[in-house]
DNA sequence: CACGCACGTTGACTTGGATCAAAGAGGCTT
DNA sequence: AAGCCTCTTTGATCCAAGTCAACGTGCGTG
């Protein structure tokens, strides 16, 4: 994916790379903390990182030593296979963890990639083992995020392998939009930061299946979608289509 | 599933629960620990729970606050939508652990079911963090385990996402084969413990395909197979299909 | 500001796996 | 040792989603 913005230049004056300061407390990896916590803390996150649209974070195979959190921007992490089959395993937005993957061999096992000009903290992951083991709060917190994203992914597997194309696009949708309403945004309305492609691997779909997924639903009234541009308008009416129609396998 | 053996009776001696004399040292939560560091761990091992084939372990709901290993026998974990539609989300054998789904909200999110009688050892969760604190090697392995669940799970959704049929039960018939073989069974001869309909649900595939895949591996000479008995006649074999075969979405 | 190119939509046709159905195989229980 | 019940196999048919193909659409660059 080639950038098709010019560099945008980076301030001169250095932002201040602290969780302190940083306006994600409650997404993010200092959820829950006390204030002298969140100090310490600050001494954990080594720097930050841009990325352009199309940039890898980190790829499969490369040396894991850091956790990443997203501190802005949109990414996806995905898995090869030597034929070329992708499979996309996640999407992660605003205050949401990259590289867990890689803790366990010490090498990365996805890939990590921004899908708009995005921003990371880098938390070097045998400092936050460290203070994990001073921090009692922080280490219940990080054992928590972790099993999440293995509840999340139960919850993938469950779409990937029992739902129909219509529900698995239902599912993606509403988890989105919750995920936005999360952070602010609109639950209705938002832009999709994906191709149709992507959203395909990750349902386990070809891209024409999505993309007459999205027709149906237009024609149904369940929501309004110009390209990437997607209006919900019925969120109950997608519900609804998830627990109704029959499984197939 | 009805129990189908009369109950077992329990030795009158204790066996005592301890990590020190266990010998799954190499597959279990004391991975890599030096004895000093086992015998500390023999106080956080609450104590050990037999499971006859068909109960549950836990179950979707219910309090969380231990996570399990599993000393002997065989359990799977399945997730259950409320129109009845199941998913099993893994197969867990001798020294893997069970349970952490839970820690994320303190709730179960799965179920967990012994597939034949199995014993478990009970690990409250809070111990292990507290001994987490004070071992350095034991929270690593924590999370090494941790993340490899998460690796595991996007082996999955690869499977589910992208592979055909035979695909998917080529890589699960490799993957039990190479869990039996780090456990000193041999690589090529096992017993089944779960139903093609388990095998099924986690595959994302219809008891009867799956069926049909295991007759069409016998046909072309790459297994032998008699209801739950299989011989895996050609691990090449069986490799090859994953790799050259066309995916579906 | 127009051209190119990646992305998205839609239609026609094919197919892998689901569904429906019926018969065989063990292994508990009585 | 008969009988039941669950699990498995196999066949016939159907359908949701894949494949192939052609045409829109809109952004970003020259």
């Amino acid at each position: 994916m080639p950038n098709r913005k010019a560099a945008t230049p980076i301030s001169l004056v250095e932002v201040k790379t602290a969780c302190s300061n940083c306006n994600l407390h409650e997404l993010c990896l200092p959820m829950g903390l006390s204030h002298d916590e969140v100090e310490k803390l600050d001494e954990l996150v080594a720097n930050r990182r841009r990325l352009k649209r199309g940039e890898h974070l980190y790829r499969a195979g490369q040396p894991f030593d850091a956790i990443f959190a997203v501190r802005s921007g949109f990414f996806k992490t995905d898995v090869l296979l030597e034929d070329g089959r992708e499979q996309v395993t996640g999407f992660q937005m605003t205050g949401e963890l990259l590289g867990l993957d890689g803790i366990s061999t010490e090498i990365h096992s996805c890939n990590a990639v921004a899908l708009e000009d995005s921003e990371v903290c880098t938390i070097p992951f045998s400092h936050l083992e460290g203070l994990s083991r001073e921090i009692q709060t922080l280490q219940h917190h990080f054992h928590k995020v972790m099993s999440r994203e293995i509840v999340r992914d139960h919850g993938v597997m469950m779409l990937l392998g029992t739902m129909r194309a219509e529900e698995r696009l239902a599912a993606f949708l509403l988890n989105l939009s919750q995920r936005f309403t999360a952070r602010g945004y609109s639950p209705a309305e938002f832009y999709l930061r994906m191709t149709r492609e992507e959203i395909g691997s990750y349902l386990g779909l070809k891209l024409e299946t999505v993309s007459r997924a999205f027709s149906r639903f237009q024609e149904e009234g369940l929501i309004a979608v110009q390209q990437k541009h997607v209006r919900i308008l019925n969120i109950p009416g997608l519900k609804q289509l998830m627990n109704h129609q029959q499984g197939r396998g």
